[in-house]
RNA sequence: GCGGACGUGGCUCAGUUGGUAGAGCAUCACCUUGCCAAGGUGAGGGUCGCGGGUUCGAAUCCCGUCGUCCGCUCCA
């Protein structure tokens, strides 16, 4: 399968079984925007909560919060986005590539045009969008949608800290929308103008930062091996130190076999004391952190692990999707198209399936099916032949069916079809639950 | 925002020199079958992205606009 291939194919699922729509589709869309589907949703919260349990639930070291989207604009102002956050561009007007005012050569020529080169005014992009807070729409009520969870962790950083007793080195962690008003988004929801972001901000003595860093690039590569993504299309790429952001030391990206090549999909930065300094400075708080043992007050460090929910999603869908031959009852093969995801991610976990729609086998079907439903997300489905209803949840990944047959109303007994292997197992209703917790684990 | 390509039922596409829209798949109902999709019968679904113009008449020509894809740029 070709890789641009792969990504439309991806998109095509995506739209055509419920995953993800283009928004406002019925005015002709929105550029950029996208809305998650019924499986979609099932699909994202499992995203969101695999990261959710491995940072905050199963780690004594961090706790969560959720902060306002709209803060005070002296935030923006503290962080540095209302100033570094703007770009301005200019245009060749001869060979119509554009530039960034700040990157362009001394001489003043583009490397396509040379001494031809032609530029037009630099115009200002400010990625960060700005909206009215109150009836009034004058200058005292601008206010901006954060372009960062993160400075919601920060403005936070003392009230957390003394209200969970927590001392460095601990993380907070929060899961939250963020808008950038980028030039160009794209690439289905991998660049979006509206995004959900997963960031933890770790909080360490200033001298153990690097150690920390380091630390926490393996261990989010780890997450997305456990979580199924083959290491052979997951790198670590560590920044230049002329595109590392205004208020980075060191940042690495956690970087995925995109189908148009490497990219980003989640950045470790070593964000040093830049932050709450500044926050320090503007407000005229005093955020520094009083170690009792030492008998010394420092402005802790921070490395943050950031990452986009959505494109987290999207590698997860890429790195599961495939498509294999399989023999069918006429001798030859067909194509099987499957989502190979992790359990833990897909949107359903079993499918409740009799074999045909016969007025014995469905009440049994429902029972069956509402005795999963309080443990897991089930999905039921009479309609149609029963390979083509195996073919339709390997399709969006569905690890498991149950199939009630007509056996089923002597034995008492179901099949366990597994969608990896099309395996199947023959066992009690009595002890259904058991077994598919168990495979689930 | 700039340059290039594109926009017909849910999906993939056909639609000849402008005459008032088609196929396959999918969906739904009934029948059949009964453990790995596409057997039978029938049904629903398109003002051809949107708006305007030319014309007796436009999916087909012109303009605008919105959206998609590729590149510039961006970085979760």
């Amino acid at each position: 399968m070709g890789k641009p291939d792969l990504m439309e194919r991806v998109v095509n699922l995506c739209k055509r079984r419920g995953f993800v729509f283009p928004s406002s589709e019925i005015y002709g869309g929105f550029r950029s925007t996208w809305d998650y589907g019924p499986l979609g949703v099932l699909m994202k919260r499992n995203v969101k909560d695999a990261w959710w349990r491995s940072m905050v639930q199963l780690r004594d070291d961090i706790v969560g919060i959720d902060a306002a989207i709209l803060m005070s604009p002296k935030v923006w102002e503290a962080s540095g986005h209302l100033s570094t956050f703007t770009d301005p561009l200019v245009d060749c007007r001869n060979c119509k590539e554009r530039f960034r005012a700040d990157h362009l050569p001394a001489s003043g020529a583009c490397p396509s045009c040379g001494a031809k080169s032609s530029f037009t005014e630099a115009r200002n992009f400010n990625l960060m969008f700005k909206t009215y807070v109150g009836p009034v729409e004058d200058d005292a009520s601008v206010a901006y949608l954060r372009p960062e969870t993160a400075q919601g962790i920060f403005v936070n950083f003392v009230s957390v800290q003394t209200t969970t007793r927590k001392k460095p080195p601990f993380g907070i962690a929060q899961i939250g929308k963020s808008f950038r008003n980028e030039i160009t988004p794209g690439n289905f929801i991998f660049r979006t103008r509206e995004f959900e972001q997963m960031e933890m901000e770790y909080f360490v003595p200033p001298e153990d930062a690097p150690r920390w860093y380091e630390y926490w690039c393996q261990e989010r590569l780890r997450w997305f091996v456990d979580l199924g993504i083959p290491e052979s299309r997951l790198r670590l790429r560590p920044h230049d130190p002329d595109e590392l952001s205004h208020y980075s030391a060191a940042t690495s990206d956690v970087e995925f076999d995109y189908p148009w090549g490497w990219g980003e999909l989640e950045g470790i930065a070593n964000r040093t004391d830049f932050d709450l300094t500044q926050h320090a400075k503007l407000s005229g708080e005093d955020l520094s952190y009083y170690d009792q043992d030492q008998d010394r007050r420092y402005v802790p460090y921070v490395v943050e692990p950031a990452l986009g929910a959505d494109r987290a999603m999207l590698a997860f869908l890429l790195a599961a999707y495939d498509e294999e031959e399989v023999p069918n009852d006429k001798g030859g093969t067909e194509k099987r198209t499957v989502l190979r995801l992790d359990p833990r991610l897909a949107p359903v976990t079993i499918a409740v399936l009799p074999l045909s729609r016969n007025e014995r086998l469905v009440p049994v079907a429902d029972e069956v099916a509402a005795q999963l439903r309080p443990h897991f997300m089930i999905d039921v489905d009479s309609a149609g032949s029963i390979g083509r209803r195996y073919r339709r949840q390997d399709e969006v990944g569905t690890p498991w069916c149950v199939t009630i047959d007509f056996d089923t109303l002597d034995d008492h007994a179901v099949t366990v079809r597994d969608r990896d292997s099309m395996a199947q197992e023959r066992v009690a209703i009595d002890d259904l639950l058991g077994c598919l917790q168990e495979r689930n684990r």
